[in-house]
DNA sequence: CGGTCTCTTGACGGAGTTCAAAGCTAGTGG
DNA sequence: CCACTAGCTTTGAACTCCGTCAAGAGACCG
């Protein structure tokens, strides 16, 4: 696990040392996780950055009606966190769930504040990652005023490829917005048609 | 106008010196443009960031159907930019465009940086803005997601109070992505029912 | 005052939702 | 390792909310 991390870091260009990325290691912790099991309960703060080495996790929230909004998938080679509730210290309206098993690197709020202060490269580095962040979700917000179901069905399988084996139907409709029907829909026309 | 910015930058609680105050303000450059003028164009890099003392501007995004989608409403006492093209100086996809007159400070890239290079407490207070931009980006993506149109309505009033007489209703359509149609019906109801 | 932009309203149509049932799959425990 | 169950996916029927189209009345600006 470490072994997959420090090569993830290295291939980020992010001209840190190796002891530094040995810093970084050294105060995380690992941790294997098994499907269904909950990270981050909603209510609760969120008190760590979490970095998936395998397996697959969800963010998602639900609403008052009682629907489950998927808003993120990390797979493995993301990082995932409630920022908000991370900064903040205030209760995440988030539900961090693992969708397989899965293997994390976990650090805790006063580590990584540490290792921030200390690896200028690092503070750098998560910054570029918020702002990733940013990008990518005001194009998923454009993408839900602009474009039709069957075009972010299309846009997913692109961004996620390989992933439809790996995540029940019902979840990627829960993640695009639309019913679980209009999904079926879809999938059934492009067999009629196989685009290409 | 520098007044107006030096007062709303003592206000968020900071901890910049007066002489650091001065530093940010001295580098800005004074901008005054009137209602429809666009200070970003799609297809154009972004240079600046943009801080608003006085007016109104908005950013929007044109889909490929010629539809516009807005993306951001940023009123007086508001930073804006397109960090995404700011930071890699690629070509952005939005228009940011005055829906008043309106006077602007304006920092270009290399200023700014070397003001986020110079005075520490300015770069956290950037990466606080970021931060909170994700988050709200992250919320409204859910509203969109699990709200009624009616209820995006209100929750828009509530964000924005106020803001109805300076915004067409069109855009408000636009910015909540539903159609003016549906609007308009919301609005009609709510007269009929008197909510409070 | 003429023209443009804005808002409302009506009629209509349709894409997507909800509800429900049934077949299928995969995971679990005995 | 098989049987059983719980969860997943598909499908159909009915509905409804929202969008498109179109027309007309205001309001604002030059």
């Amino acid at each position: 696990m470490l072994a997959i991390f420090e090569n993830y870091i290295k291939n980020q260009n992010l001209a840190l040392s190796e002891e530094e990325i040995a810093m970084i290691t050294a105060a995380a912790v690992e941790r294997t996780v098994s499907k269904k099991q909950i990270l981050l309960q909603a209510g609760e703060v969120c008190r760590h950055k979490i970095f998936i080495t395998r397996g697959f996790l969800r963010t998602y929230r639900i609403g008052a009606d009682g629907t489950e909004h998927i808003m993120q998938f990390s797979p493995e080679l993301n990082w995932t966190t409630d920022g908000e509730s991370y900064t903040h210290r205030t209760p995440s309206a988030y539900i961090i769930e693992a969708l397989e098993d899965s293997q994390l690197m976990i650090w805790n709020r006063d580590r990584f504040d540490t290792l921030l202060q200390t690896i200028p490269n690092l503070r750098t580095y998560s910054e570029q990652l918020i702002s990733r962040h940013l990008h990518l979700s005001r194009n998923r917000l454009y993408q839900t005023f602009s474009a039709t179901p069957a075009e972010k069905y299309a846009d997913f399988l692109q961004t996620y490829p390989g992933i439809l084996s790996r995540v029940p139907l019902r979840m990627v409709a829960s993640y695009l917005g639309v019913s679980l029907k209009t999904l079926t829909r879809i999938r059934q026309a492009q067999l009629r048609h196989p685009v290409k």
